[in-house]
DNA sequence: ACCTGAACACCGTTCAAGT
DNA sequence: ACCTGAACACCGTTCAAGT
């Protein structure tokens, strides 16, 4: 008896007679899978099942589980928004585009320690990314050995404020240590929350806003240094 | 034959006549593992047999892997440089305090996802450096809204900072993506890199300094507000 | 209460065999 | 070149049995 070749059928083992697998496929997978189930849900196994193929078949096409990693975080910088560059001024600009990268990767954190360390080498989109920011600050006037340190230092504030958005609320309860912490406790019950916002966002924006007008500050220094 | 009780012998099954393990065996032996291996070496399997004693053992004491990572992060915590909090002024204490915080923890990058996330109920030590900080904010005057959100700003960007610590010396290379990214491939070649400092030790003086100066004009803000 | 030892349900990855 | 299927060397965790 023949196998059925119905559309729900076993493929057979042997190279398929039209590529079923790519780069861009995986990436695509990926992060359904992430978007559906997050991070946990993403195995190489969930991954190959959800693009009907053996595990072992994704290896043809990437190296390893990383490389996954890199994939999907090449492709979540494209919905960063960047549309304030070239409209607004430096400022606003900046406020905008930080806003926007810190809401993208609280939902993708578990990229942070990938991202953070990885060469852009072929990470095309983030390159770009980086190209519009250079080009933004340049614009502003900013001397151009500064740019760079300045684009880390405000990524490493955002980084860390994705994580910060992905704690529960109640974080900073002290509990039976309440009382050995009194200061400490009691800060925590008068702090500031802004206008209807968040714990996290009160934080994100305090530290926003002084570190944009602090970074301009650093560049009139070092430029009258 | 009897069982042989030499030092090195077996332990039977059953209750052993006195307690082999405790959180605080459990502990040192994670962060001696840590310290030979990285956090790769950190298993289970490899703390059991560290400690001489079956992986199911360890799960009298703990609930989880993850437990043990809250353990190991609340020991590391007493690492951190607090001694210029009440013998130097806000701004000295600060940086002397955030520095030391940026370097514990790029060697404890695997961490950060947990502590930022922790609950700070029953991490003592943890707590007993806020409550530090907060009597630091207090004696320097600042209004009691504003310093939670103030000091989760700071660990923010320390958190990131530390990241960015481990990336590769040459994580901005753009490749053969260079002609298309001029303008920031020029910038990281001509960045700033301070005295002797390496990239990462220069973007976080940069932003340090920026959110230090950029804190305290939000606190002046606020107070007229 | 607190250990051992066996087992469970996963992981990511490798590799021979097939077309 | 690019798939399948079986296998490998791990993981963290559970649980009955033992004292």
């Amino acid at each position: 008896m023949a196998v059925e070749a119905a559309s729900g059928a076993h493929r057979p083992a042997g190279r398929p007679t039209q590529k079923v697998l790519s780069k861009e496929r995986i990436t695509a997978a990926a992060l359904t899978l992430i978007e559906a189930g997050g991070y946990e849900r993403l195995t190489m196994s969930a991954l190959a099942k959800s693009l009907q193929v053996a595990p072992s078949a994704l290896y043809n096409h990437v190296a390893s589980k990383q490389d996954v990693l890199v994939l999907v975080q090449d492709d979540i910088i494209t919905s960063i928004d960047v549309s304030a560059f070239g409209t607004e001024p430096w400022e606003a600009a900046i406020r905008r585009w930080a806003w926007s990268y810190r809401d993208v990767f609280t939902r993708h954190t578990p990229l942070i320690p990938v991202i953070a360390v990885l060469p852009v080498t072929g990470a095309g989109q983030t390159l770009r990314m980086y190209e519009t920011l250079t080009a933004a600050f340049l614009d502003d006037g900013w001397p151009e050995p500064l740019i760079v340190p300045a684009i880390v230092a405000l990524e490493s504030f955002i980084f860390g404020s994705a994580f910060d958005v992905t704690a529960p609320e109640d974080i900073f309860e002290s509990g039976e240590l309440a009382e050995a912490n009194p200061k400490f406790t009691s800060a925590v019950r008068s702090q500031d929350l802004g206008a209807g916002g968040s714990a996290a966002d009160a934080a994100f924006r305090l530290g926003l806003e002084g570190l944009i007008g602090g970074l301009q500050a650093q560049r009139d220094t070092w430029a009258a240094r």
